[in-house]
DNA sequence: GCAAAAGTGTTGGCGCTACACCCATGG
DNA sequence: CCATGGGTGTAGCGCCAACACTTTTGC
């Protein structure tokens, strides 16, 4: 970096827009189409087009925080510093047709939400399905490729550590886990592997003596399990890679 | 993003950096140690310590076009657009105690790197071992953080595109090729199983009807290759993952 | 000079792991 | 009907051994 005197004033707009990933909880639909993004839309939209929460970074403000305080103040949602990571950064100067704007993506895997409630520039926020943004072009400025780039950072944070587990109940069946895991991979996975593949990480989930019984569910009842207490895991999950769909 | 009217005048240093790797070619070098990074000295640094070229953007400037301009006049090397992959953005609001400042790093792999001429800002620019930077604190800023990121993304273009074959001279042998990987994965490879590997994906090299004869060198004399025209893998060629280093 | 040793490239094989796919059984 | 366990075939690869072909070393 330069250390000499700043000769011109820039005019640089650094903005964060953080990707809100969320897991719907209804049984009924696919794993697929269960991953959602917390999307919002201002008064000024273009017809049904939605954009990612994000704005300007203030001065003598961290990346991080002002990614966080515009998700709050957007739509709603508290995060926690440790909830979010970074994506990458995004600087086309035609990126946005109206100043010469950078944007830092960031992407937090939240498991309960709680209410919306969109307030600063914002007259409407919601979570949208994944498969449903990928379809449409729903998406304002380049936000469809900030998305797609931050499933990626979701899928590693998945195969690394035991995130997997806060979208589930504090007991849990491995279908449970597998159907978060073919969420955010878009893929469905074979059960039995899979099963065989969790059981063999030692520490990741915990066996109990119980075992489910939805009243009205068809099929065997499924073994319980409860989160190990592992942070990181010992071995990462891993996958085969799946093509991105999004943009 | 939002589109109210800036209400204050900010005071963002927007830079770029930029990770510039090349292979050193001699022979009598351990693979680990042929790697090197493109790094330079301002006249005002402290003493023995190093940086990666790079500084501020311009109005209206690509991030990507910044950091060509700012290897270019820093260390006399030039780049072409394509040359260059972004690797991530940096934005502690203390990385740089001098003012505000976050930075888009840049990565390049550079296989003939041609004279250094540094002139703006830098009185010397070199390349150095990346495991000589990364025993010793010779960098200043986070650009040590910067470099390891840089060397991720530099992994997975090896594993996705031909950019290996880039580093070797028109006809080369499956070592050569090898050389190059274990150069970025600062590790040792199988060789036998490497060949297997590289001869599997359908494209990548040409063997031709040829032999070396090094003069000098002891050994069965190796069979040479040419590069195949495909500049992205069918299969990409995946390694273990290694563990970062720099620090 | 010549034989042995040492160095590099190349091929083959053993054994293990992972996993896709299929089937059987339990509830 | 879903959960769970088992079993089979295949692919990848770490590891090692053998062999090919050369230069270097020792006598």
């Amino acid at each position: 970096m330069a250390s000499f005197k700043r000769t011109k004033q820039l005019d640089f707009y650094v903005y964060v827009d953080t990707v809100v990933f969320t897991i719907n909880r209804n049984r009924d639909t696919l794993p697929e189409d269960r991953l959602e993004v917390l999307v919002m839309q201002r008064p000024e939209r273009k017809a049904n087009k939605w954009a990612l929460p994000g704005g300007l970074v203030e001065d003598q403000e961290a990346l991080a925080d002002a990614a966080l305080r515009k998700v709050a103040t957007e739509t709603g949602i508290t995060l926690k510093k440790r909830d979010i990571h970074q994506v990458g950064a995004f600087g086309n100067p035609d990126r946005d047709e109206r100043f010469r704007a950078i944007a830092i993506a960031y992407m937090a895997l939240v498991p309960h939400p709680g209410e919306l409630n969109p307030q600063e520039h914002a007259d409407n926020a919601a979570f949208k399905k994944y498969s449903e943004l990928a379809k449409n072009k729903m998406l304002e400025f380049d936000h469809a490729e900030i998305i797609n780039s931050a499933r990626t950072a979701a899928r590693k944070m998945l195969e690394d550590t035991s995130v997997a587990l806060s979208f589930c109940q504090p007991k849990f069946t491995i279908s449970d886990v597998r159907h978060v895991y073919e969420a955010f991979l878009q893929t469905s996975v074979d059960a039995a592997n899979f099963r065989r593949k969790i059981e063999a990480v030692s520490g990741f989930v915990v066996p109990l003596d119980e075992y489910a019984d939805f009243g009205s569910f068809p099929g065997r009842p499924p073994q319980m399990y409860k989160a190990g207490k592992l942070g990181n895991l010992p071995t990462p999950i891993r996958f085969r890679s799946t093509t991105d769909s999004l943009g």
